[in-house]
DNA sequence: TGACGTCAAGATCCG
DNA sequence: CGGATCTTGACGTCA
């Protein structure tokens, strides 16, 4: 099974995906952006093979106004080198990965301008996954739409512009439940009425449940017999509520506990699970290293990521890490990320953030010219006496990073954390 | 008409 | 001027 996370990736270096907004879109533009965002997607793929990621969610804004005014652009030809290159990595690292259309993209809307827009949209999308030669099993995943008061003839049209969609959308579109309007009963049934696979999502589900009584297990295992050979393995959707925004928000984070149980309960053979969670590959590295194979190589570097802020938070926690992580043979994964969590989740203190700030000044103390070392002590200086942030001196840092090339620290979570 | 959600661009404010 | 913080944009639905 597959861990991956969705689109955007935190804390490494060069991974922004640019785009415009339609007043400032020239044909130049659109190309240009296109470019420079395929380069992007090359470092977010060559750093999920570095850490173990094999499943990833391309955003869809790679090519801005892919589905519209960039439709008639030839981005594709134009980046043929960059795309085989991209499209080797993919294959030769197992990847899976997937494009997800958003909420307003809907199929069966009763204006017919706007489904003939959601199948532009899925047009883009399959032209994309298909400039990469990528067969079936990577998906295009897609909600069924609305109701509008009368759902049996929403899901009639569904099906009705389902059948007029081109093989090149079909072969790869998945349906998802979601947290209000179709749940994942109703989707299997429309998925079983026109022959596509339906991926489950256990937090549209808890906040929209086709029926309280059934557990998670039971939804991924009635999911399961949607997915034929030519689709791949069965993949879902994972998230945690976010314990103070509004329901259905996600989580900051994916709380490993409650991760791993929900994986525990799961008969079978466990499906390729995509997270949907703000801090995006922090996620998806944490689950993989504590659910699958134990890497001791890549929990170490997870160590040097978290160091600082570890430090800045407890630094009783930052010593129990270290001597759990003197047993260099013991799997130890879920301890480590569990201190982590409690580290984390302790309250901001002073005395203990300025350590960190100076730690991680040390990197680049012996480079910084003396208006930067004046820069940093004032803003150090001002956090402590309460008219700074502790955000502002921590951007000070990690711009100094970026120019003094410390890679060790630019891989931190110490900035995004 | 504005809320919803998500992200980056664009605008504006600050020192 | 750079940097921090705000508002806007892009999409469709629904109250």
């Amino acid at each position: 099974m597959r861990i991956g996370y969705a689109c955007l990736t935190v804390a490494v270096e060069g991974t922004q995906i640019k785009t415009c907004t339609l007043k400032t879109a020239t044909e130049e533009r659109l190309l240009s952006l296109a470019d420079e965002n395929l380069r992007t997607l090359e470092r977010m793929v060559d750093y999920n093979i570095a850490n173990g990621i094999r499943l990833y969610r391309i955003s869809s804004d790679i090519v801005p106004f892919g589905s519209s005014i960039a439709a008639a652009l030839p981005w594709d030809a134009l980046n043929r080198r960059r795309l085989d290159t991209l499209a080797q990595k993919i294959a030769l690292s197992g990847m899976r990965v997937s494009m997800h259309p958003g909420q307003y993209t809907v199929l069966n809307s009763p204006d017919a301008d706007v489904v003939r827009r959601a199948v532009e949209d899925l047009n883009y999308h399959a032209r994309f996954l298909d400039a990469l030669h990528l067969d079936a099993t990577h998906k295009i995943i897609l909600h069924v739409g609305g109701k509008y008061g009368d759902a049996a003839a929403a899901l009639a049209r569904f099906a009705s512009v389902y059948r007029d969609l081109s093989s090149a959308v079909t072969r790869r579109l998945v349906l998802e439940n979601d947290g209000d309007i179709y749940t994942i009963a109703e989707v299997l049934d429309l998925c079983g009425r026109i022959g596509a696979p339906a991926v489950y999502d256990n937090l549209h589900n808890a906040i929209h449940p086709a029926d309280g009584t059934k557990s998670d297990d039971f939804w991924v295992s009635l999911c399961r017999g949607t997915w034929r050979p030519t689709d791949g393995a069965q993949k879902t959707h994972y998230s945690q509520q976010h314990p103070l925004k509004s329901r259905g928000a996600h989580s900051d984070t994916i709380a490993v506990d409650p991760f791993l149980d929900y994986c525990h309960r799961l008969s079978g053979e466990l499906p390729d699970i995509m997270l949907e969670v703000k801090d995006k590959n922090r996620s998806a590295v944490k689950c993989g290293l504590c659910l699958l194979e134990a890497n001791q190589r890549l929990l170490e570097t997870e160590w040097g990521r978290y160091k600082y802020s570890v430090l800045e938070r407890s630094p009783q926690e930052y010593q129990a890490i270290r001597e759990l992580l003197k047993d260099k043979a013991g799997d130890n994964a879920v301890a480590f990320y569990r201190a982590v969590g409690r580290a984390l989740a302790a309250p901001e203190d002073k005395g203990r953030a300025v350590n960190a700030l100076e730690h991680v000044w040390g990197y680049v103390s012996e480079d910084a010219t003396s208006a930067e070392a004046r820069r940093y002590a004032s803003l150090r200086d001002g956090y402590l006496r309460g008219d700074m942030r502790l955000r502002q001196a921590k951007s000070a840092l990690y711009r100094l990073a970026v120019k003094y090339r410390q890679d060790y620290l630019l891989g931190s979570y110490y900035f995004t954390l």
